[in-house]
RNA sequence: GGAGGGGUGGCAGAGUGGUCGAAUGCACCGGUCUUGAAAACCGGAGUCCGGCGACCCCGGACCGCGGGUUCGAAUCCCGCCCCCUCCGCCA
């Protein structure tokens, strides 16, 4: 959600910055400003209607008669009159207000740029289901499940957890609160995100019971201090939810369909910070740092995207892809990312702190993944092949469960 | 799944149709007093919207949320959400 007072401030200039992302935007921007100054004429003469009534009533003192009953009953029909249209024009402006993504960023590049490759990549190699073998059963899952479903077994469960273990202590030391959040829902969480409405046909639903199975524990997280206003000596917050994470690929199609890249289901640590707004931007690159530290401890080469703003979700003023090397697919795919989502999120949430001066403000949200297990699991084992076929695992695994080297498939 | 009780300011807790944004206590902030502190006393303090992007001021709204009845709703009615107790079931 945009700040309604920026918006009458200086329309144009939120309308130009809109149009970054595409002709749509600008066009609700105007019929926001027209539906705004309509509801605050029709706020303005509501109000000064009930403040005639609460004069007439404070004066009465008690039961009126019978023409004082008429008058005020009169005055009552006007304020339902009034009301009526106060709530439909304040809901119409809201609804559009809702449907306008988040001003990116000036330092948001228009088109995708890559800003660095780090690290020696190999430059082909088996990919991750030659690899792992059964240990990514893919055929029983699609039994169990219909397709993009993969049973997870033996070795590569045990790496998973040495992943988490990796991750949790990491983030722990860079003062992340580890968290699991429900993955089940209701819809103002996804509303508060800037999910919905957005990304729909991504999202499972369950009517039966009002909730959505969340994609992301960004969802959760972001909520967490929904309707609060936080201290401000708690500031920064910081959190590392670990949950699993659910999207229906709708629209993917033929994409990404071998192995475990892109499926419905996976596991992942994501970091979620609530900042003040001014410290937003260091938060953002303190994200990113923490992503390519956590690249370089894995020994996975990567290189860094900063993503053009036709690409950004509705909630990012600004996002940082962390692409690595495949050499099962000899290409960069995206394993992590990390968005400054500005007040956006907060606003939607209303989520508050008090500073030094003045009223209370929306705080900045920001997120980003720490590790993407499914497809952190691919890149390990595409960038730690052996030529028989074994994978060796990096040090910052060793000791949390694993074995530091995987064998070699069983070939089934 | 069944039965019942309850949601009022930071907290506790009054208020069951009329001057109630709301008694009282605690906590908090300022002041008087004091060498200093405590106590006592005096005063202040919430959030949101609009007027007017700031202060003051004015008006409006906010007693879980949303509707409704009424000249008038914290109070009555309807729907939803949440919490608690008991029974059943369950990991």
């Amino acid at each position: 959600m945009l700040d309604i007072r920026l918006i009458r401030r200086d329309p144009e200039g939120v309308a130009a910055a809109l149009s970054r992302r595409g002709p749509q935007a600008a066009r609700t921007v105007e019929a926001v400003v027209e539906l705004d100054a309509r509801w605050r004429e029709v706020t303005a003469a509501l109000e000064q209607l009930r403040a005639e009534q609460n004069a007439a009533n404070r004066a009465l003192r008690g039961a009126p008669d019978d023409a004082q009953r008429a008058a005020l009953a009169e005055l009552a029909a006007r304020g339902r009159t009034l009301s009526d249209e106060e709530a439909s024009l304040r809901a119409q402006r809201d609804a559009a207000m809702a449907s306008l993504p988040n001003l990116p960023i000036p330092e948001a590049p228009n088109a995708d740029e890559v800003l660095r490759e780090v690290g020696e990549r190999l430059p082909a190699g088996r990919d991750h289901l030659e690899l792992a073998g059964s240990r990514i059963d893919m055929e029983r899952g699609a039994r169990l499940s219909g397709s993009r479903f993969a049973y997870l077994r033996g070795d590569l469960v045990m790496l998973e957890i040495a992943l988490l273990r990796y991750a949790m202590d990491k983030l722990a030391a860079e003062g992340f609160e580890p968290v699991i959040p429900p993955v089940l829902v209701r819809e103002p969480a996804l509303y508060g995100t800037g999910f919905l409405p957005d990304t729909e046909q991504q999202i499972y639903t369950l009517p039966d019971d009002d909730l959505y199975l969340t994609g992301t524990s960004e969802v959760a997280l972001a909520s967490l201090h929904r309707d609060e206003i936080v201290p401000v000596d708690a500031l920064p917050r910081r959190y590392a939810g670990f949950s699993s994470c659910f999207r229906r690929e709708a629209g993917a199609a033929g994409k990404d369909t071998r192995g475990i890249f892109r499926v419905h289901q996976f596991d992942k640590i994501e970091m979620f910070c609530f900042v003040a707004p001014e410290l937003a931007a260091d938060e953002h690159l303190r994200l990113l740092a923490i992503e390519e530290s956590i690249m370089a401890d894995l020994r996975i080469p990567y290189r860094v995207v900063a993503i053009g703003v036709d690409d950004l979700g509705a909630s990012a003023a600004m996002k940082y892809d962390v692409e690595a090397w495949l050499p099962g697919q000899r290409r960069y795919r995206e394993l992590t990312s990390c968005s400054n989502t500005t007040d956006y999120q907060a606003r939607r949430l209303d989520v508050r702190y008090r500073p030094a001066e003045g009223r209370p403000a929306h705080l900045a949200t920001l997120n980003g993944t720490a590790v993407a297990i499914g497809r952190t699991i691919i890149a390990l084992l595409e960038n730690g092949q052996q030529p028989d076929g074994s994978v060796t695992l990096p040090p910052a695994l060793h000791g949390l469960g694993a074995p530091d080297r995987l064998a070699p498939s069983d070939g089934r």
